[in-house]
DNA sequence: ATCTGATTCTTTGGATACAGAATAACGGAG
DNA sequence: CTCCGTTATTCTGTATCCAAAGAATCAGAT
């Protein structure tokens, strides 16, 4: 009955808001891979509920673009290809580095020295923390920026394109590349420096998905 | 039981797909206020089906950021603050570039035509059809970008922020400039002129949000 | 008279059972 | 071996019920 190394949940406790808050995390970490198929029984009976939530739950996860639903066939995962990752890329390309042009006027010097202590964990973290930390990191310099749906939307494209970030984790000369250039990023909050900061955000991001498409290509 | 101007539906014939479809059509279009409540009982009885297939639409509709649901609460049409109006706007003044830039090369002759085509229907509309014409232009221009998510999400954009487009098409002296604009990207289009063409996009995008601002602003 | 607090009403969230439709899988006939 | 029809599975929508959370109302105390 328990399949896997999926955690199984109490009676009761859990709303629709769960179902696609724990899907989402798993989708985004990897442990739920493209293409799996996600039927509304197996997963009402692993979260010991009715049926009815997790199709709300699977209602959301599909508009935010995790899940793909055809009319009378199971739920799956949906599957990124190289095209898709180059065009999230590019649109984080350019949403990144607007966030960044507004959060850096609001930054605080503590805020900046939490990134920096992000970053020091990143280096110092293995393989399997290395792209949440890095994620975080990201989110640290661009949260004060004071517009929530730009930070929503960029949280949304990450989350369609983090699971794919383990083949730049496992490059250890890329990673050697986004530590220097996370910490050059740094100094150029530090600075205040608002164009060269946002014009490597861009590069930075750019960079990091051609590594991913030449690793995904072999 | 025939509330306002509603259209009500035969029975048995809509899906979950219809209720979202309708839904947001009339909120993008206005008919349906900012604030306004939607009680599943009642969309049940409208669209003549039961409660389930409502709560599918209004969950997606959710996520979209159509309208905002609190637990056992009444769903309502999201209100958007002039802040919100503006990130909107920053948003799309990033976006629709890249996707014009991407669509620049792919364009057609006859697609750049049958945009200026939808360019004159435009200028002899009234008001009523001109926010939609307006909106067809820009969508015809960046559709061959042969990027899916990217229009998507600027769609999803436009969605939020057409409603409020009312009050600049008012002003005739802005319609009047937007027409000039228009015309002016046609040109940078059929000379190819990436750079300029993209710049004015953005300009334009730029300005009638100012303009919006303005206006809502008395 | 107003404010507070309890009761009632409304509405959503979830459970359960069932019918209908579309897809996928299986097996038999040619 | 291939094609086609039947069966099984799974999703979609209906109907009904109950529980819980908010909102509204009404009564009582200050």
């Amino acid at each position: 009955m328990a399949r896997k190394s999926e955690t199984q949940f109490a009676a009761g406790s859990l709303t629709s808001h769960d179902v696609s808050a724990v899907l989402r995390a798993e989708i985004i970490a990897g442990s739920l891979p493209a293409n799996a198929v996600l039927r509304q029984e197996e997963l009402a009976e692993r979260f010991n509920i009715s049926r009815m939530p997790i199709r709300d739950g699977l209602r959301r996860l599909e508009t935010e673009g995790l899940i793909s639903i055809e009319a009378n066939k199971s739920a799956r995962v949906t599957a990124l290809a190289p095209q898709g990752l180059q065009e999230i890329a590019e649109m984080r390309c350019v949403l990144e580095p607007l966030a960044l042009k507004h959060a850096l006027p609001e930054l605080t010097e503590r805020q900046i020295e939490r990134a920096s202590a992000v970053q020091q964990d990143a280096e110092n973290s293995d393989l399997k923390e290395f792209p949440s930390l890095n994620r975080r990191f990201h989110e640290l310099l661009l949260e004060p920026c004071g517009r929530p749906r730009l930070l929503r939307h960029i949280a949304g494209l990450n989350n369609l394109s983090q699971r794919f970030f383990y083949v730049v984790a496992d490059e250890l000369d890329y990673a050697d590349r986004s530590h220097n250039e996370h910490r050059e990023l740094l100094e150029m909050c530090r600075a205040r420096d608002s164009l060269r900061a946002c014009a490597l955000l861009e590069r930075h991001i750019y960079d990091a998905c051609q590594v991913m498409l030449a690793a995904l290509g072999r």
